[in-house]
DNA sequence: TAGATTGTTAATCGATTAACAATC
DNA sequence: TAGATTGTTAATCGATTAACAATC
């Protein structure tokens, strides 16, 4: 859909090159290790991460070693450094400033959501159409007229916005995003966006995750001769 | 992680062996679909519906051939026909028997989601433990104690559950559901649930999508030479 | 018939897994 | 040294893509 899975580049060390389904599982890993270094863990072995990641310990190796080696063979590896290095990849050194557009109970979930500044973003404003909400607190941040998102985008330097409108409303939003200099954007609306090919997508859609788990149900019950259908 | 790739039967007719990748993609096309048919579009060429799914043509063909031959070469497919066949893939036809646990924001967000009856489900009811939410009427729908999901779910026959608590409740709650026959978990808290084998979850976590789209960002504004970390 | 488009084949690409040599 | 565990290799598996024969 877009160009998620990009070349990768030799900058001297050694960089790019992290395959797509590794990238998508770093955040689960980085998570992971860091509810165990809280808990006070500072070395764990690859079987015991992958067990408490819910991935195999094959696969977490190979996952890891594309960031580069830094385990110890016999040991394991250290919980700080494996933070730290996933952390780095991921980007949570920088503090990402993202934008919420749309925040009826979706949105304000989002803005209320805990992680945002641990995991290297920072919400920097919130914006809607409605004029009841608009001047309204929410997570400590009072909520703007959908108009200003240009010149917040651009004074904030913005490159990450998520879209949590009504479907109706998400490509109109979108297209405002990508004007205002946006070029990563998470949408929860129901709807495929159409955006230029410079621009990332992902989406998030309930409705589709239950059917997945519903699709899986129902063979379930074929497979048990319970659903004639 | 649970068994969701299964070995695939043949019940006579043809049956079973939709490959993962392409059982993601139906709930997709089938919305889709459903927005054209709303259109007044009752033909369309894979072109044409790659196109507004976003995927490629090839992909959707070789898609919809798991399901059979459902066009007409030269002329397209039938959107009313396509429609009836993924929705009966997916189980849509059947109504689904759901329940959310946990109603803060995202709970009330996704029991106010629209597209739950359309799409083959039918939300029961709401629980938290919350002594201030319970009786508090949502979505048509009283929250009730969450000490009530294992009658409830028993009664309703539910098998899919949805997990819209804090992450600290979240196991608790998984538990509660497995032991009450729930076999499909919906999790939004950010924790990895551990689960018997036969039950399958499904993840969804909000700074695992920002963190990938940062991945990417970082990942142009190294190539562009702009950031240097 | 001529043009269009499906359904399928074969080739390619990427992801996963198992196994084990390297090494702490 | 002996035991443990990483990092990597090679094999397998699954997904994607391109191309085109079948056929409306």
């Amino acid at each position: 859909m877009t160009d998620r899975a990009d070349a990768g580049r030799d900058l001297g060390v050694r960089r790019g090159g992290v395959p797509e389904a590794t990238v998508g599982r770093l955040p689960l890993y980085h998570r992971v290790l860091v509810d165990l270094a809280d808990a006070g863990v500072d070395t764990v072995s690859s079987d015991a991460l992958a067990a408490t990641a819910g991935v195999s310990p094959a696969k977490l190796r190979k996952d890891l070693s594309f960031l580069g080696s830094y385990g110890t063979r016999g040991v394991g590896y250290e919980v700080s450094v494996l933070i730290e290095q996933i952390g780095a990849e991921l980007g949570i050194s920088s503090e990402w400033p993202v934008v919420i557009v749309g925040v009826g109970h979706l949105g304000h979930a989002l803005a209320n959501y805990g992680g945002f500044t641990s995991r290297g973003f920072r919400l920097v404003a919130l914006f809607d159409e409605d004029p009841e909400l608009v001047g309204t607190d929410v997570a400590g941040l009072v909520i703007r007229p959908f108009t200003d998102l240009p010149s917040v985008a651009r004074a904030e330097g913005v490159t990450i916005g998520v879209v949590a409108t009504p479907a109706a409303a998400a490509q109109d939003v979108a297209d405002a995003l990508v004007a205002a200099g946006v070029n990563s954007v998470l949408n929860f609306a129901p709807v495929v966006l159409t955006v230029p090919p410079s621009v990332d997508v992902r989406r998030v859609d309930l409705a589709s995750e239950l059917q997945i788990l519903a699709f899986h149900q129902q063979r379930r019950g074929d497979e048990l001769g319970q659903v004639a259908r």
